[in-house]
RNA sequence: GCGCCCGUAGCUCAGUUGGAUAGAGCAGCGGACUUCUAAUCCGCAGGUCGCGCGUUCGAAUCGCGCCGGGCGUACCA
């Protein structure tokens, strides 16, 4: 098949959308798009419109007569659509079923060329930009964390996938009084070994067992170092080591960022400029920064319907985390980025609204709105023996990030669970479930289908069973319901990682995954694929079938970047 | 108090942006291995979509008001 046919198969449905939207502005007049989905019921057909229902009010008709004419008018030109049969359901839905031999195509196509080789080129070679984790180097990355990691990183997969090319970045504070209360923490816990404790430490220090560890190794250098004259020493000491720490555990779940942006790259040109734009911005209440009689620094954010004005600049001259995050985010703006995502916890949401309705002002709302896209994502109760385990950074009361993969037994059961919920959600991270590793863990599922699909492609090469010899030569041979539910399935495939993708929303892929395991599973209990009883051909339909089941669920698994294993 | 998020089967959650008879996985019950992998499959049971008004041809989905949980409400990040 050549590559314009290729294409030509890959663009089917989103003919058939334009052909419909076609005779709707023909017809009536207006203009309307037109959505495919999969019906309620698999018998109505494999795809359905509710157009006929969403435009009866503005044409006041009723929607059974427009979709009547509609059907009329799609039977016309079905067979180059690909489709064999077009009907009216319920109150007016356009239901359409797509024919054998463009179901069967399209499964030629998805074995040739992977789920990954059918996929739109939304991107475009845009360059896109996923913020996500940054998390301040203080403490080891834990559970919250880490659903943060597995979040940004598959959206950052998604993009690149559909045509995006992708920066991962990690923002963090090197400055300021986080990073001087970990400093004071080191001191200590290094006075209690190389004096005699003469640093106390700070009320409210970190109290995690890292700090005496990285005291120890300081401890072993020639120099010594006192608090609170080497205070810039013990910074950049806990600073390295901390971001190794963090660096260390993102590895453990295969996540690398391709740059580290530190605050203090920002301080004090970019801080300044962002201070200074916005004392030029005038509200009805005046300037949109202006200081108070104490010298401090003010944004008139209740002049951008937020609920109150913020301090970004103290009188000691100090920012307060709103304002590097404004300049960071207008340098990221600056850097030719077509698309931003920030993905933050549920914790930053109200910090990130003011960040972004000043960067709207300062940039342009038009620019903000076309490029900026903030994914919060809900915080994660992590459950054993039935009870919550209550977490704080500072208390040392936690699970770290490696803590909790070495509970779920592997990083890719703990990325796959993560990525089964929406972000938005509330999440329970059950331990003793995690513990159990057993088969009530979703991901085996999934990754039991491609091993068995690996088993049958092994088993086939052994009995010299190839695949079909010509394209068209499974015509008519996959007609168990069994059969057509999983092509109808596959074909969807790459629309549905085309939305989850536009959606920023990466749990749609495992729950994409398991539907294509059930339907491989269900198949594999229907039918036989080597031996089958209707002969050689058939057996080679199937193979293909299988063969390209296989490539679709591997392709998925790796845009989440578990692994697909050849045996289990 | 105020702002935002969430509330769907015993449990954990989907629900294609307002559409057809509300779905899946676990857990429960009953079946299927001399067969390409039983980490699988098939069947049964399980629901006032937190509650109440409203919007309209039509609501789990949108609006308002309650109830419950989470996160904010810092001159921390």
């Amino acid at each position: 098949m050549s590559l314009a046919d290729d294409d030509r198969l890959i663009g089917t449905r989103s003919r058939i959308s334009a052909a419909m939207t076609g005779m709707i502005r023909e017809r009536w007049g207006i203009a309307a798009e037109v959505d495919l989905g999969p019906p309620r019921d698999a018998s109505f057909g494999d795809v359905s419109s509710q157009i006929a229902l969403s435009i009866a009010g503005q044409l006041g008709l009723p929607p059974r007569d427009i979709a009547d004419d509609m059907v009329a008018a799609l039977r016309e030109q079905s067979p180059s659509l690909g489709l064999a049969e077009v009907s009216v359901g319920g109150p007016g839905f356009v239901n359409l079923r797509f024919s054998d031999e463009y179901l069967e195509d399209f499964l030629g196509l998805l074995d040739a060329r992977g789920l990954c080789g059918c996929l739109p080129d939304v991107g475009r070679g845009r360059r896109a930009m996923v913020e996500f984790v940054s998390s301040n180097p203080t403490g080891p990355l834990t559970v919250g964390h880490c659903r943060q990691a597995v979040l940004g990183d598959t959206i950052a997969s998604l993009l690149r996938h559909v045509g995006w090319k992708v920066d991962r970045e990690y923002y963090y504070n090197d400055s300021g009084r986080q990073i001087e209360r970990l400093a004071h923490s080191l001191a200590s816990r290094y006075s209690d070994i190389v004096s005699d404790g003469s640093t106390p430490f700070p009320e409210d220090g970190y109290q995690g067992g890292y700090i005496e560890s990285w005291a120890g190794d300081l401890a072993c250098r020639t120099r010594c170092f006192r608090w609170p004259d080497d205070a810039a020493e013990f910074a950049s000491f806990a600073l390295e080591r901390a971001m190794a720490m963090i660096e260390q555990d993102l590895d453990r779940l295969g996540i690398r960022f391709d740059r580290f942006f530190r605050e203090t790259e920002l301080i004090p040109e970019k801080t300044e400029r962002a201070i200074a734009s916005m004392r030029e911005v005038a509200t009805p209440d005046g300037p949109l920064a202006y200081d108070d009689s104490e010298g401090k620094t003010w944004i008139r954010l209740t002049a951008l319907d937020r609920p109150e004005d913020r301090v970004v600049r103290r009188a000691d001259g100090r920012y307060t985390y709103r304002l590097p995050d404004i300049a960071y985010h207008l340098d990221k703006l600056q850097r030719g980025y077509d698309l931003l995502v920030d993905v933050f916890g549920s914790d930053h949401l109200d910090t990130s609204r003011d960040v972004v309705a000043c960067v709207r002002r300062l940039a342009g709302p038009g620019e903000v709105d076309r490029k900026l896209r903030v994914v919060i994502h809900q915080f994660v109760t992590l459950m054993e023996g039935g009870r919550k385990v209550r977490m704080s950074t500072r208390a040392a009361s936690y699970v770290t990030l490696g803590e909790l993969i070495d509970l779920a037994g592997s990083a890719d059961v703990t990325r796959y669970l993560f990525l089964t919920r929406r972000a938005e959600a509330h999440m329970d991270f059950d331990l003793d479930l995690a513990r159990k590793q057993s088969d009530e863990n979703p991901v085996y599922y999934v990754q039991y289908a491609h091993a068995r699909i690996s088993g049958i492609l092994r088993n086939a090469r052994e009995e010299g069973i190839g695949l079909p010899s010509a394209p068209g030569s499974v015509r008519g041979l996959l007609r168990h319901p069994r059969e057509r539910e999983l092509m109808r399935l596959l074909q969807e495939c790459p629309f549905q990682v085309e939305a989850a993708a536009a959606a920023l929303e990466p749990h749609r892929l495992t729950e994409l995954m398991a539907e294509i395991a059930s339907a491989f599973h269900g198949f594999y209990h229907s039918v036989r694929v080597l031996q089958a009883e209707e002969g050689s051909d058939t057996a080679s339909a199937r193979l293909l079938l299988t063969s390209a089941t296989g490539k679709v669920l591997r392709d998925l698994l790796g845009m989440v970047r578990v692994e697909a294993p050849e045996r289990m």
